[in-house]
RNA sequence: GGCUCCAUCGUCUAGAGGCCUAGGACUCCAGAUUCUCAAUCUGGUAACAUGGGUUCGAAUCCCAUUGGAGCUACCA
């Protein structure tokens, strides 16, 4: 059996969007899933549409997500003698010919079809006549992608060519030049693109953003990757959190779907918000420093437990914003009594150890009749963070301190 | 228009002829639990595009229709 390798071909013109880097996900997949190989091939054939820096957004993007290259980056635009020796090669067979400074590939087949066995969709066959001459090397000497690829597949001994399916209906050219060349062509693996909520491919014209944005945006790395796994993919079990390292032991082609998902964002946050509860405490409270350098690591560090269940996302770090800052009275509104809220700083006030359990306990020896459990708690909870959404109460106050609680208290009496 | 691909809950999907009165997950709703809000647990709503075949039997195979998508560049 052939050792498996594979390449990620995108172009510089820009950040690759998270489809794309999804591609770059399955091939990364398959290859160390097979002990095989993983190349990063930069396809900057169009002169025009280069992108300065876009490279290093590409490499960023790969590292962010943890999908290391194996070899030597390729770059097409530094092969260009390899084209032109081929295409000497196709000249020689009288298979191409010039066109206004052009080179066109010169279709000549008895066979009335072309086709193959596409590893995701199976029997795919397109009629030989609607497939017409085609440029393989332009004017400015640059090949086009169906030459380049071509090319440089065999040079690099691609097993497994996987690509979008907006590729399909150019296979057959690439099977074609194949057999000009004398070389047996790869598998295809044409996957499903993903879809915008439209419906449409995935664009950047339409918000389809690059994973460098969603961490920016607070999604870790490893709830994209395993969000964007299962886009096209399922495993055989019901398991839905897979670590990168998961993904590779359970990845096969023949699990791979052959409609396109749709992309919802949902789903993601959930993800998200499952990794962010797998972590361990130093690592959130790490990460939420790194992605909050605003916020006191020390602090940070000590309250990372109490907001862990509470955010799905790193920048849901405001509800931890009590701990930094007092809020403004001016801010909210109880809806408790001032006659209660005296009562209650009274009660902090002859709590002798500061301790969650004996703050809840003096707490709540206020509640009777006239004082509801969850009344009296979403007050305190307005009182010390001005929100409705807090980190859990007696322990906030706790890590407070008494004197800090009791002021907050004190200060919400002007906000009724 | 031509060629090609695709078609299960709103979304991601399981399903390779009987195990399907269609399973899981997200979302939504309800309940439990809890220290408000969450998290967690339990339950619920919700789908085989349509029409023909094949078969004792079809979500699964075939055909057509419909719908969606892609390609049709000296872009990838």
């Amino acid at each position: 059996m052939q050792k498996v390798k594979v390449r990620y071909g995108p172009s510089p013109t820009g950040i690759p969007h998270i489809g794309n880097i999804r591609t770059a996900l399955f091939n990364f997949l398959f290859a160390k899933s097979q002990n095989g190989e993983f190349f990063l091939r930069i396809e900057d054939t169009d002169q025009a549409r280069i992108v300065p820096g876009a490279v290093e957004k590409i490499k960023d993007s790969l590292k962010s997500l943890n999908l290391e290259w194996d070899a030597d980056i390729v770059y097409q635009s530094e092969r260009l003698d390899i084209y032109q020796k081929y295409l000497n090669d196709l000249k020689s067979k009288d298979l191409a010919y010039n066109d206004e400074g052009a080179w066109r590939f010169k279709i000549q087949t008895d066979k009335k079809s072309v086709g193959w066995q596409d590893v995701v969709h199976g029997k795919v066959e397109f009629p030989t006549n609607v497939i017409e001459d085609f440029i393989i090397i332009k004017s400015d000497g640059f090949p086009t992608y169906h030459f380049a690829s071509v090319v440089d597949d065999h040079e690099l001994e691609i097993s497994h060519v996987m690509r979008g399916d907006e590729w399909i209906s150019s296979t057959p050219k690439h099977i074609l030049l194949y057999e000009a060349l004398g070389w047996e062509h790869p598998q295809f693996v044409h996957l499903p693109p993903i879809l915008g909520a439209d419906h449409k491919k995935l664009s950047k014209r339409e918000g389809a953003k690059s994973v460098l944005e969603y961490i920016d945006e607070g999604y870790l790395p490893e709830a994209i990757t395993n969000f964007l796994a299962l886009l096209g993919w399922s495993p055989k079990g019901n398991q839905e959190i897979f670590s990168l390292d998961d993904l590779i032991k359970e990845f096969s082609l023949d699990r791979i779907n052959k409609n396109s998902p749709i992309f919802n964002i949902e789903k993601l946050n959930w993800t998200n918000g499952q990794w962010i509860r797998k972590l361990t405490n130093d690592d959130l409270s790490n990460r939420l420093s790194i992605y909050n350098p605003k916020y006191d690591q020390k602090i940070l560090k000590d309250v990372t437990p109490l907001i862990k269940d509470r955010i799905n996302n790193l920048k849901d770090i405001k509800i931890a914003d009590l701990f930094f800052k007092a809020p403004d009275p001016k801010d909210f509104k109880l809806t408790i009594s001032e006659d209660i809220l005296l009562k209650l700083i009274k009660n902090f006030e002859s709590v002798k150890t500061w301790s969650t359990d004996n703050i809840k306990e003096s707490a709540n020896s206020l509640l009777g009749p006239n004082l509801e459990k969850k009344d009296l708690y979403q007050n305190l909870g307005l009182s010390l963070s001005g929100s409705t959404v807090t980190p859990p109460l007696f322990d906030s106050m706790e890590n407070l301190g008494k004197d800090e609680t009791i002021k907050r208290l004190k200060a919400a009496i002007k906000s009724q």
